[in-house]
DNA sequence: CCTTTTTGTTATACTGTGTAACATAGTTCG
DNA sequence: CGAACTATGTTACACAGTATAACAAAAAGG
């Protein structure tokens, strides 16, 4: 048997610490506006002691960042399966499943989306969300002009997440089905419309 | 002479203190994360007392909202003539002549999309443009849909400042020109054309 | 069981918020 | 002009939150 590597050699004491942490961060954000959680409010619920927070988190927002990356990889994912699927046929349930999984996930949404008033999160979110936009979406427009690529992803991302928002605060009232279709015509047909319309012209 | 009216009689004083408060958030916003920005550090600018920020403005984000408000009333009214000229023939140079107006006044722009930490800042920026394209743009596609009315027209505010900020982050790079074509196609023209094809499925 | 590591307790320095009391300076009007 | 009024400055205070330090207590691991 070789020597376990570092993630399995954790003291549980260090693995117990942060996962307190971490849900006392979620449950907070959940209730209550994210600009007026205090550190002192999140070892208060987590049950630590204050200075424990500072022996694991530089910050409240390293602290935020962690418990976004758990959930932004899961969704990541989940996004980059459902737009590759745009290159061979599905394209007409795409944007259902999307919003039949966020109906699933909404609490890691609702905080996602509470945590985009930290501009540094809003920005990587969006930039994740872009890139996989860019890889395997925009090449179906087949521009070449890297400004058009740039702008088009960077607007996709931005609109499907304010798509979103919408909806989490219209209490998810259009079906998902609804949802799908808006997604398509106002997200994806109408930017790759977009896109095509602009490589004819000189950038 | 009639007595004068209530704005005439402040008393000077008063008004060289907001003044000077109002000039040191914006100086300070320019050159700094708003979210780092105290109220000690407003009133030092200023060279006021600390106190004296709390004889006119109950918090940070009073005095913020009062700033953004004279600057976005001009704003609202530069967009509206400019969705305005939609319903005539200048549709080519409506984009363009929003990016010459954004050059011109970029420092406002700065100021207002910084500002957007502020969730309450960015819902209000949001929904005083979504009312102007709601009225003067979206009728363009004939929509009687009141759920894609509401969708589209957050959407194309949203989408409009994501496209300001992009630009302004990259230094205004491609000319107003290249940009009033991305506002038409990307912005205009695509959504127009969604709600067209929304029209036409039942939500 | 003894060493190592983590956690808790207590204390401290610092920064910022928000209010209060009183003195000082500027404004307004008779 | 001078008195009454009002805004501002100064100083003080209570409070909350950040960030760090030192030492004691508890838990983990060989």
């Amino acid at each position: 048997m070789a020597p376990k590597s570092s993630p399995l050699n954790v003291d549980p004491r260090v693995k117990r610490t942060r996962r307190l942490l971490r849900d006392a961060l979620v449950s907070l954000i959940l209730e209550k506006d994210y600009a007026s959680i205090s550190i002192k409010e999140i070892t208060e619920r987590a049950e630590v002691a204050y200075i424990t927070f500072y022996r694991h988190f530089e910050s409240l927002d390293q602290l935020l960042m962690e418990v976004l990356d758990e959930g932004l990889a899961e969704l990541m994912g989940h996004i980059e399966t459902l737009a590759k699927q745009s290159e061979t046929s599905a394209l007409e349930t795409e944007g259902t499943l999307i919003f039949k999984y966020i109906e699933e996930k909404a609490d890691l949404f609702r905080i996602l989306l509470k945590s985009q008033s930290v501009t540094r999160v809003r920005k990587k979110v969006v930039r994740n969300i872009a890139a996989i936009f860019q890889k395997s979406c925009i090449p179906l427009a087949t521009s070449d002009n890297q400004t058009t690529i740039a702008i088009t992803s960077n607007h996709i991302a931005i609109s499907l997440l304010a798509l979103i928002e919408w909806w989490l605060e219209n209490k998810m009232k259009p079906a998902p089905e609804q949802m799908g279709k808006v997604y398509k015509s106002l997200i994806i047909d109408s930017t790759v419309g977009a896109v095509r319309s602009l490589s004819t012209v000189s950038m």
